[in-house]
RNA sequence: GCGCUCGUAGCUCAACGGAUAGAGCACUUGUCUUCGGAACAAGGGGUUGUGGGUUCGAUUCCCUCCGAGCGCACCA
């Protein structure tokens, strides 16, 4: 339809002896300025020394008189000299029966799949480490890295996801130190930040990993103040490396074992499933090596320098050299240990070694790390440039609390894991009173809880920052997933009366009158098009809210299953249409859409 | 100090250089014997941080200043 209107105009314009090379058409705000508009006649009024709204009423007659499309309306001239263009009933009720045929394949697009083969991409994100807590950063790069992957697979890609985890380093040996200051026992559990020991028997990981987050917790600040401590820590962390003390050994595995295990319940709870998992300490030596073969004899072809350098005893690689916005990093400490920052080279190069056709790696991470991903993928352009080509950077602002604080609850921090549990107890509370078999209550309150979440992370521009109100929790109505999970709950089940009354949906059988619904429908693969190419999730939950408002206005302002009304078909088919749109919709922001709430 | 990101209603956020800057929350009022009230209908609330510039047109692009967040060598 949109190429349709451009060449209309194109023509139109030629006729008129005006050469335009670019036609911009968009959809108006106000869907009463029409469905599609274009400027042209401002654009160009200037060039052509004419007014532009006595160019607009020129071109508009041109384009009368070439015939109009019979999913045109109509063509006006309207403000400044803007040509608003509306379409007919019969494009609607076209649009309606196009994603009823569609279904939940609504919205696909083939921009990643070049010649029949489709584009192999790999996304990284999420990214928690074991012995830490899974902590509210880890929920946001998740909930995008998420969505941006189904967005790239819902437009023909073949996306592959993948995790790494820092297994080890200091933060390990903070831990350890901890626990082995409060071992697990039954008899001392009181170190446990009880609740309910979920579910019949021994304790959950998910307890079980509270408590190492606790002895993490522990070990840190002690580093910080204990000078005795921070000895044995250090002592601690070196064990962990050579891997020579076994009782060490022991609570490392363990340990591992179960924070791991719990981030996998908590993937499940988000609907991720991974992959690959790298981890840090397999990709130290990958790095090093790396690290190694550039130095002294490598050099960047450009500069004529060596990439990496000895300074005071670590090995550096100087990237304002290349780019006076770009600084030093340590890629080997001169105690000889790699630094992040050789481990994320030596990731880049596995990853590619482990799916050699990659055509693109995105790592998801909050812009606090976006400068050092810099100096990394600078260094990795001079050592491998095919591979730098192939990255892409995607980082998002962090999670602030506002509103009180945040420790005035059990004198503890929100973590990303207690925020989902508070909130799915917080939808359960409110659906208590349903008489549903109690298995699948909470099972929808899981579906509710997190689609909260992720609606509220998604709901924004990537980039900037968001405001988490701890009082006020996380948003369930108006501007919310719930609110989109209801309109899709409450569609579904006028289509179950809509069967029981044996109305079959007709999009045949229109009344004159064009909902406001039906506008917004048939948007839906240009939204998401546009997320795809940007890799914005947020359009998609926008362009969501909007449709649910507007499809919730409709529900109540028409009776849609009636067998008096002879648009009832249409009506029903109409609401078929919404479901497909929401649901797939949904999917796309990683969010489930359960039939009833 | 340097670099990056940002500043829109009381709060949280939208607006691919376009028309009267839009939503939700909160506040005020109305709808409840119709398919789900996690809802619908309506109302008040704005000099888009400041001052310039480019443009037919600027919340959007450029510059000044003010303010915030993040990052700037052996943590990740």
């Amino acid at each position: 339809m949109q190429d349709k209107i451009k060449n209309l105009i194109k023509d139109a314009l030629q006729n008129l002896g005006i050469e335009a090379s670019e036609i911009a058409l968009e959809h108006p705000a106000d869907l009463k300025m029409g469905d599609y508009s274009t400027n042209v006649a401002m654009a160009i009024a200037k060039n052509v020394k004419s007014n532009p709204k006595d160019l607009a009423k020129k071109i508009v007659t041109e384009i009368l008189r070439l015939n109009l499309d019979k999913y045109i309306e109509k063509v006006e001239v309207a403000g400044a000299g803007f040509i608003n263009f509306y379409l007919s009933r019969k494009f609607f009720g076209n649009s309606i029966e196009e994603i009823l045929n569609q279904g939940e394949n609504v919205g696909k697009n083939e921009i990643l799949a070049k010649e029949k083969t489709k584009e192999k991409i790999m996304v990284e994100y999420t990214d928690p480490n074991p012995f830490k807590p899974f902590h509210i950063g880890h929920l946001m790069t998740n909930a995008i890295g998420e969505s941006v992957a189904r967005i790239l697979e819902h437009s023909g890609a073949e996306v592959t996801r993948a995790n790494y985890q820092g297994d080890i380093g200091l933060h390990v040996a903070k831990a350890i130190y901890g626990l082995l200051k409060n071992p697990l026992r039954p008899e001392n559990s009181g170190h446990l930040p009880l609740g309910k020991v979920e579910e019949g028997g021994g304790e959950s990981v998910s307890v079980l990993a509270q408590h190492i987050g606790k002895a993490y917790a522990e070990g840190a600040l002690l580093y910080e103040t204990d000078e005795a401590v921070k000895a044995e820590i250090d002592e601690i962390n070196k064990k962990i490396y050579n891997r020579g003390d076994e009782k060490i050994n022991k609570i490392y595995d363990w340990g591992f074992k179960v924070t791991m295990d719990a981030f996998e319940d908590l993937y499940k709870l988000l609907g991720t499933k991974f992959d690959f998992y790298f981890l840090e300490s397999q990709m130290a030596p990958i790095g090093e090596e790396i690290v190694r073969a550039n130095m002294g004899k490598a050099r960047d072809p450009e500069h004529g320098r060596r990439i990496f350098e000895e300074s005071d005893g670590a090995v550096v690689f100087k990237a304002e050299k290349h780019d006076p916005k770009l600084h030093t990093r340590v890629f080997i400490t001169s105690g000889g240990l790699p630094t992040y920052e050789t481990k994320e080279l030596g990731l880049t190069e596995d990853k590619f070694r482990t799916e050699p056709n990659l055509d693109l790696s995105i790592i998801v991470t909050a812009n606090e790390q976006m400068d050092y991903m810099k100096v990394v993928a600078k260094a990795v352009s001079l050592i491998k440039p095919e591979h730098e080509k192939k990255m892409f950077h995607i980082s998002h602002g962090m999670m602030r609390l506002s509103g009180g604080k945040m420790s005035s609850r059990k004198g503890n921090v929100v973590t990303g894991e207690s925020l989902i549990r508070d909130t799915i107890a917080l939808i359960g509370e409110k659906m208590r009173e349903r008489d549903w078999d109690e298995k699948e209550k909470s099972k929808v309150a899981e579906m509710v809880g997190v689609a909260a979440i992720k609606y509220s992370i998604l709901r924004s521009a990537s980039g900037s920052d968001i405001v988490y109100n701890v009082e006020e929790s996380i948003s369930v109505d108006g501007d919310s997933g719930p609110y989109l999970q209801y309109s899709f709950a409450r569609a579904n089940s006028v289509l179950e009366k809509a069967k029981v009354e044996n109305i079959l949906p007709d999009p045949h059988a229109f009344p004159g009158e064009v909902f406001e619904v039906e506008k917004l429908l048939y948007k839906f693969p240009e939204v998401v098009l546009r997320s795809a190419k940007e890799y914005e999730p947020h359009y998609i939950a926008n362009y969501l809210i909007e449709v649910a408002r507007v499809f919730n206005s409709f529900y109540g302002n028409n009776l849609i299953v009636s067998k008096e009304d002879k648009n009832s078909g249409y009506k029903v088919a109409l609401t078929f249409a919404f479901s497909f749109v929401m649901k797939t919709g949904l999917y796309l922001l990683g969010i489930q859409a359960p039939a009833k709430m």
